[in-house]
DNA sequence: CATATGTCCTGAGAGC
DNA sequence: TGCTCTCAGGACATAT
């Protein structure tokens, strides 16, 4: 499930071979699965993209960007399954996307796979690029967030801490499974509300999302049992070996070694965390 | 306004 | 073995 890491880890890893080449042509893939979500309609991005110029690949959130010269911007959304990738899929059913690149280098194409198709590709005109990059409709890049925006944030809320760490607007990129693992690390109960969590909790909080994320990036990301998420290059992340309590239900705390790993529902999400380490208040 | 729920999609795994 | 059912969750639309 591509959250803030495993997108950074896809943008790094295709933008050294994307980046000041031309879209020569963007093709359709012939897929058996439903299509994916364009807007405008596939042909129209099509029509508009090709023989644009790719200025930057960047990341904002959980969204993969490929700016274009004329100031258009190219968004892909991964969300559950989707992968940017230079060279083989995962399986070759769902490739969905190939972008034809100017020139000869190592990789002349860029892919988007995705085995579930719920991922998104959408062609931003340059003003609504700006609002979206802006702060507003989403929060500040969980990276950037500082103690101070988290007490600003957390206050306003009597939601469970798990919920508003999911919630776009107020911190951008953090996913269900780093949200169950920022909690352990930050010593915090999963429901405990926002506007009741101290100064020191806060603090902790803040302190783990950014060395959470950061270490996760550093291990490119988290491949989970399915095996879905992989790097551009088709090689899995590292960062599943760290995690505490994600998908660790039943079994004994790494952490402390004495309670045991829950799992609960929270919004339809699970969470993970251990009672012992994690106390209510 | 704040918060909660339903929907999309496919494949893996459980249970019979 | 082969069927049906449930579950996984990111983002958004719709409901409360």
């Amino acid at each position: 499930m591509p959250e803030l890491p495993e997108v950074e880890t896809m943008v790094r890893g295709i933008r050294p071979f994307v980046e000041g080449r031309t879209i020569r042509d963007l093709i359709e893939c012939p897929c058996p699965c439903k299509p994916l979500n364009y807007r405008p309609q596939f042909s129209e991005i099509e029509a508009r993209v090709k023989g644009q110029g790719i200025k930057a690949v960047r990341r904002r959130a959980k969204r993969a960007i490929l700016e274009l010269e004329n100031g258009d911007a190219l968004v892909i959304e991964p969300r559950m399954t989707g992968l940017l990738l230079l060279s083989d899929p995962p399986d070759p059913g769902h490739l969905r996307l190939e972008w034809k690149l100017s020139g000869k280098r190592q990789f002349n194409s860029l892919w988007f796979w995705d085995r579930r198709g719920l991922g998104t590709v959408t062609l931003y005109e340059n003003n609504e690029y700006q609002a979206l990059i802006a702060e507003g409709y989403l929060g500040r890049d969980a990276l950037e967030m500082l103690a101070a925006d988290w007490s600003e944030r957390v206050e306003k809320s009597r939601r469970a801490i798990k919920v508003l760490l999911l919630d776009q607007s107020v911190a951008a990129g953090i996913g269900n499974l780093y949200a169950s693992e920022i909690l352990h690390v930050s010593r915090i109960h999963p429901e405990t509300p926002a506007n009741i969590l101290s100064r020191v909790q806060i603090k902790r909080l803040a302190e783990a999302v950014k060395d959470i994320l950061e270490t996760a990036i550093l291990h490119e990301g988290s491949t989970l049992s399915d095996g879905t998420y992989r790097n551009a290059l088709n090689q899995s992340g590292g960062y599943q070996n760290a995690h505490k309590v994600y998908d660790r239900a039943g079994e004994t705390c790494l952490t402390c070694g004495v309670g045991v790993i829950e799992r609960i529902v929270q919004t339809q999400r699970s969470t993970f965390f251990c009672a012992k380490c994690q106390r209510k208040k």
